[in-house]
DNA sequence: ACCCGCGGGACGGCCCGTTATT
DNA sequence: AATAACGGGCCGTCCCGCGGGT
């Protein structure tokens, strides 16, 4: 029992990390397995659908990882504009840490992989849209009237994810330095 | 040979087309054969260095069309704020027509490739780049001055990519009239 | 899916033929596969190596089978010169049954690729040394000195590999008769 | 005229020593263009029919070349013994001088080739008869009867084509020298 | 008359995502 | 839960003509 969840577990982190870095396509099984420790064959018994199945399972991982970092740094903060510099600078630095590679673990599969499989975007457009609520309620925390919150999140999400693109591409933070800038202006709706 | 260039450029169309479904690594060099009439043997001719240079190919030339977008967006515009919710609804207008399949172009080869092709990767920060001038060119013909222009054109960018993410992501153009609200905002800067 | 070797050595002993017909860089990875019946994907399981690998194994797998034909003959034989020349009439009788397709086996990946492959070479060369060894062993077992049977196994080697070219070539066993003749000589040193 | 036969000597010539280094089919007429300098759409102007005619020229080119080669050694020496001494140590120093990749330029071709086309086939079969011949030729000069010298040349060309392969193969001039002692034996019959 | 840029099908080998068997 | 085996398909690039230049 603990020897199989650990497994399973550590496969699903060294896929969505690898996803991040490689998007969905360009990564292969066999990089997964063996950054996971698994032997070959066990990962149909884990995952009986297959590749379709561990990006489903890695794109809930993430997810539920992610919207925690954003609930602990509503927390953390005093005032929305704290709040949301704290997650742009959370990104940034895992961004720095990992010399540039590792972007939204979910931008890498939606844009790989989204158009084609439904479950696939489906898992993607949750993911975001649990982000959205966090940042949603982070907002309101700190004032925001509830049906605006709704919006600026969506506006905060946004923003976020193309600062990361263009961060990672570039391998330069500036992108997200500027887009702290544009959050304490949404901060201030 | 007077057809030099007919058979390459719409080689580079189809994968500039197939790269922003799919992403580079979802792309089969065999479906960009197909959409562009072209034979595979051809494919070593006009390109050496192979799918990368294709790549690399597409990159350029989405990039130069998106710019040209851009400018007439400025140029058909009276003012900053209009100007860049122009450039939102013709995004979110392409991305509708396609039944919500074709997201940022250069986004699906940086995502999957930036990280692994240093080719690829320059590419995609070209493109990213050419498009921030643009746009900051677009705010400073409204007045804004040049400095801040060109930090609010990388925000603007962000909030774009970020929009158009999301709502390819969502099958919906709600993020990006939401992204229009917060580039109202940034273009009163 | 218990039977392990079966298909494995099956598509060695396929492998072993083809490259001693056709070299190794004339022989497809597809017509050993449909010679030795295997399925395509079965290769990379057992040769994770890929083309390489077989023509390692191969190199192997008939070095020994060459080896045991050289130790009966010398069991079989009541001198020295009687040894050598039954080797040679053995070769001889091969090529002259396969229609004079099939010449030296580890000649075809010799010349094709020993001086790419640094682990292609150093297969070929253990097995020509294998059978020099053998050779050797055959002479000193009529009473030829261990020092002078190792120089005199070079010669007649050279000689045999040399003959079976030649023969192979012109498509006649004429330089294998003569050859006998030779080894004759070298074996009344 | 004068660019036309040169551009195709150089050619044939550049053919002529991959074929050598990595066999017929090891070469690729992309390969042998670039060596020979010449723009790959004159290819067909050339040699109309391809690969094929290529490989036959330069089996032809080669040769003559060694065959040259043997007629001087056969001047420059006073014995039999001195003569194919002194062939073989010329071969011996071809080959170190090229790092050990350079071997028999026939065998490239012949063992590569020459069962699956009749052209090359004979093509090599006349090169081989063509050496064996003048190798006679030098012995009948110091002596030896026009029948045995005929019979004799075999053993010789075959002692020199396999001593050839097993110094290649082994990386070492060995049997190369060994192959002096066998010649000296025939020399003296 | 000679030359060659350009384009074209066809495999080449590699390896991918998956399924039987135990 | 894991070994052994499987087809399929990807990317590279190979060997080759067509038709315009010089």
């Amino acid at each position: 029992m603990a020897r199989q969840s650990d497994s399973k577990a550590k496969t699903i982190a060294a896929a969505a990390q690898l996803f991040r870095q490689q998007g969905y396509h360009g990564t292969a099984l066999h990089d997964i397995l063996g950054a996971g420790g698994s032997p070959r064959g066990s990962l149909y018994f884990h995952f009986p659908k297959g590749k379709e199945e561990i990006g489903e399972a890695a794109l809930g991982f993430v997810a539920e990882r992610v919207r925690e970092g954003i609930a602990r740094a509503a927390e953390a903060s005093d005032s929305a504009e704290s709040f949301l510099v704290r997650v742009a600078s959370h990104m940034g630095a895992e961004l720095e840490q990992s010399g540039f590679k590792e972007g939204c673990p979910v931008a890498g599969v939606a844009v790989d992989a989204a158009a084609q499989s439904a479950v696939l975007g489906a898992a993607a457009g949750a993911a975001f849209q649990l982000w959205e609520r966090e940042i949603g309620l982070g907002l309101e925390r700190f004032g925001m009237a509830a049906g605006k919150a709704e919006r600026v999140a969506t506006m905060v999400l946004s923003q976020l994810e193309g600062a990361l693109l263009l961060s990672r591409t570039y391998r330069s933070l500036e992108p997200i330095h500027r887009a702290g800038e544009a959050l304490r202006l949404l901060a201030s709706l």
